[in-house]
DNA sequence: TAACTACTTTATAATGATTCTAAAAAAGTG
DNA sequence: CACTTTTTTAGAATCATTATAAAGTAGTTA
């Protein structure tokens, strides 16, 4: 119940199958990073009931243009999700091939000293990639 | 003629379709950011032959491996490559969808405070996000 | 509740970047 | 020139993602 609201308030129509992915990506204890493939897994196993994959995707990128996910740019074929939308950075485990929250007091301030006329910044991500 | 000793130094045969990728790669007067489709045209329009798409894979790979290109990580359905592989960091423009290099100096140091028991930096790379 | 409209879900097909395959060509070696 | 190994190539396969279009659902108004 407590999904409707805020469905409601993004202009999305509160759907059962909405609400269900808003329970899977955020009743969790703890934020996470996921892929579409592993969400779905996910979904099937916590929820028991299918969701067509279109819906999946739809509702993803839905909830990523309202803010309620972030995109992680890393080099990878599939697309990398986070629940965690605050303004924080990342570790890539190379060898596990897991992303780690670097939280914005992890990393020193960043000053970004060039300017492009007419731009303004939008974002700073910072990617740090470990290797053993 | 000036790259058959740097493709056999890297143990990689001078091939007439790995000479003529070098010269676009590495004759430009700067250094520039491609995808593979973006390359193919350059390819097509400044050495007059075709090269299958599959050889252009598997020679940005090989230079890749080699340490002649790097992959920059933005979420884009295709991959970016990059002949600059100085130590640096990008703006990327969302309304033009281009990278634009960020010299070392043009970022202040960046100072991450946590660790990774067993893990260590590979990199550190920031994007950095623009919009009109 | 019924009727109506707009939005959503779904299975399935299409797309498109990338990788694979296996045969022909080229390079290195002696 | 043989002979071996690597490379190129066209085309097929893969697979994440997006598009399609028909059926279902939510919201609204009577
Ligand atoms: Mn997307
Ligand atoms: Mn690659
Ligand atoms: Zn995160
Ligand atoms: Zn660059």
């Amino acid at each position: 119940m407590k999904y409707i609201e805020k469905l409601r308030n993004s202009g999305l129509r509160p759907t059962k199958q909405r609400l269900q992915i808003c329970e899977v990506l955020f009743d969790a204890d703890k934020t996470f990073h996921f892929t579409i493939n592993e969400l779905e897994k996910k979904i099937k196993k916590q929820i028991n009931s299918k969701i067509s994959l279109a819906t999946v995707y739809n509702t993803i990128h839905a909830f990523e243009k309202k803010g309620y996910l972030k995109q992680i740019p890393i080099n990878s074929n599939q697309t990398y999700f986070d629940t965690n939308v605050s303004d924080h950075h990342h570790f890539y485990d190379l060898n596990d091939e897991k992303l780690i929250d670097l939280e914005n007091c992890d990393v020193g301030p960043i000053n970004i000293l060039k300017k492009i006329n007419g731009k303004k910044i939008k974002s700073v991500e910072v990617l740090v990639k470990l290797e053993d």
